[in-house]
DNA sequence: TATTGTTATACTCTATAACTATA
DNA sequence: TATAGTTATAGAGTATAACAATA
């Protein structure tokens, strides 16, 4: 046996917290007298954070961010892959530190992104002189990005059916709102 | 000197793409013989990318932790700091692993973040049986959530002078009803 | 056997510093 | 001198696997 027999819990927690070893008894507890409400999984409620605009944001970016891997898996294009892709066609032969400072991803970052979609064949990077590149989609890019289009624009019709009529563009008129007020905040 | 003399860019380009060496003309270019439109910095544009609700709840995210972040530098307490104080104060005794799963956050992950609360003596750990811990705040935590929240308060009204009336209300509902609609899809 | 907490580990995203080549 | 791209690196956040102690 290679566990060195019944250690208490506690005595784990030691080297965790502050410095008080907190000498607790090692006495049993009555082991859980609960009844019927023992059974109820975790009522743990949630306070005020879903009245704070923060916390609700970021709930929902994961969620719309875990639909889209799931409908992109198939093309595998992560966000940010799809994003330059959209950017780089909307902008054919645009400097690299321009494309990334659109997407607000800082270049030294941007480097690898686009070492990733180069080597899928999916963007060109053409000497604009002889320190600068421009970006272009090559044909797959292209095609690639057509697909994941499609894609998008399914993705956009379900909030609208989740949101109601107008709920995706007052979503989107808001966000962008929030946004611009507090860029220059 | 240690530089190898002028070593052509292109040539560092080498080992990073897929495997073409595209040996490129070496010849200089014109130096970019631009007048009045070489001084624009970066026209590039966004596309579709502002019509996308992924998209712009990614920037909205971005801005609002930001500005999370540097209204609570002083407080120095991070998001998921912030809010695990919350719940913890909304549900005092509850177990770890509850308060994590309330939270989204993966209960190998939330260990390091009660470690951190607990050095700083905001949060307590106190055994509900040998294997499990009820969380509590210290009064230290109470005191710095108390702190944290009126800050917080203070970025709610402000978000509320960008929306405008009810546009504040009306983000929340969309945002609940987005992240409610995709959870059960 | 299932649960709770934990460690170790790895991968992505992001941020900073330093460097090379070029304008 | 300033700019463009790059490398190396470090820090958060998040994910899985494996484990020990306990229920």
């Amino acid at each position: 046996m290679k566990t060195p027999a019944t250690r208490p819990r506690a005595e784990r927690a030691v080297k965790r917290a502050t410095g008080k070893t907190s000498n607790r008894p090692a006495k049993k507890l009555p082991a859980a007298p609960q009844d019927a409400l023992a059974l109820a999984p975790a009522p743990v409620g949630l306070g005020a954070l879903p009245d704070f605009v923060g916390y609700m944001l970021r709930r929902a970016q994961i969620a719309v961010f875990d639909d889209f891997m799931r409908h992109s898996k198939a093309i595998d294009l992560r966000p940010g892959q799809f994003s330059t892709l959209l950017i780089v066609e909307a902008n054919p032969g645009a400097k690299q530190s321009d494309v990334a400072a659109a997407l607000g991803i800082q270049g030294t970052n941007f480097v690898a992104l686009i070492n990733q979609l180069e080597k899928r064949g999916l963007v060109e990077r053409r000497a604009l002189d002889r320190r600068s590149y421009g970006l272009h989609l090559t044909a797959d890019g292209r095609a690639l990005l057509k697909q994941a289009l499609k894609q998008q624009e399914a993705q956009e019709t379900s909030y609208e059916a989740i949101l109601g009529e107008g709920g995706r563009r007052t979503l989107l008129d808001l966000l962008a709102r929030l946004t611009k007020g507090l860029e220059k905040a």
